[in-house]
DNA sequence: AGGTCTGTTCAGCT
DNA sequence: TAGCTGAACAGACC
């Protein structure tokens, strides 16, 4: 589930665990805490004080006073819940604070990440806050299809594979094209949708709630037309699109 | 029961 | 280089 808006949604939780001084942390899942060692970022944030809570497009990271910078991606399947009920056999990275509660990183499938100080100088403009020369000179250079650049998170930030197919649709543009063919107005126009979808989408509390995305599914048809959807592997991820509207 | 599919990122190859 | 492919993980679904 994991795209820009359920990111945005667990920035928000991070930030209202902010002023709450860790007493421990569970890093034992040596896999979602790579590359660092067992104990290490346990060692590393204990008795520190979480602070400011960012993002940029799906990789959030928390700062924490005069201490070490968390940084916490959800992978596919990930959420952040704050001092839960219970603890979960899911739980593959929790902070304990000193007032009892915890928070943790809760992902049935393990692509979830926590690393020290991460660094994202690699990572594009966010998705949302991207401008029209920036989408320009990021998205239309190239030859890859326009969806596979879309997805690409050192273009621009945040944009997964289902508010990819809703920001195209909305666009009317064919998910297979070489983003070298398309016109000046196209980008704009894509950018405007990108921009709407991912809005949208964080208003409405998920990626799965924009209006073709739920008709996104074998057998679907378009809510524009009814013409029945076209689905394709595209930058190798599942696509669908509209072969009526989308050109 | 077993095979296939899945919303992300990353390494490695051409 | 840019752009594919497959690996990493493990659950959901048929």
């Amino acid at each position: 589930m994991p795209e820009l808006p359920e990111a945005e949604r667990a920035r928000l939780t991070l930030a209202a665990a902010a002023g709450r001084t860790i007493a421990d942390v569970d890093d034992r899942d040596s896999y979602v805490c790579r590359p660092h060692s067992p104990g290490e970022i346990a060692d590393a944030l204990r008795g520190h004080t979480l602070a400011d809570a960012h993002r940029l497009g799906k990789f959030l990271w928390v700062q924490t006073e005069a201490g070490p910078t968390l940084g916490l991606h959800l992978g596919m399947a990930g959420r952040i819940v704050l001092d839960p009920d219970e603890p979960s056999r899911w739980d593959r990275f929790t902070l304990r604070f000193q007032d009892g509660g915890s928070l943790a990183l809760r992902d049935k499938r393990r692509l979830g990440r926590a690393r020290l100080n991460p660094d994202h100088a690699h990572v594009g403009p966010d998705a949302e806050l991207v401008t029209r020369e920036e989408f320009r000179r990021r998205i239309g250079r190239g030859r890859a299809p326009v969806k596979a650049r879309l997805l690409d998170q050192s273009a621009i930030a945040g944009v997964g594979n289902l508010l990819a197919d809703q920001a195209l649709w909305q666009a009317r543009i064919d998910p297979r094209r070489a983003v070298s063919t398309l016109t000046t107005g196209e980008l704009d126009r894509l950018r405007r949708d990108v921009r709407s979808a991912v809005r949208s989408a964080v208003r409405a509390g998920g990626a799965h709630t924009g209006r073709f995305v739920r008709a996104r599914e074998p057998e679907g048809s378009c809510p524009r037309d009814g013409h029945p959807l076209s689905r394709a592997r595209v930058g190798g991820r599942t696509t669908y699109w509209c072969p009526e509207c989308q050109h």
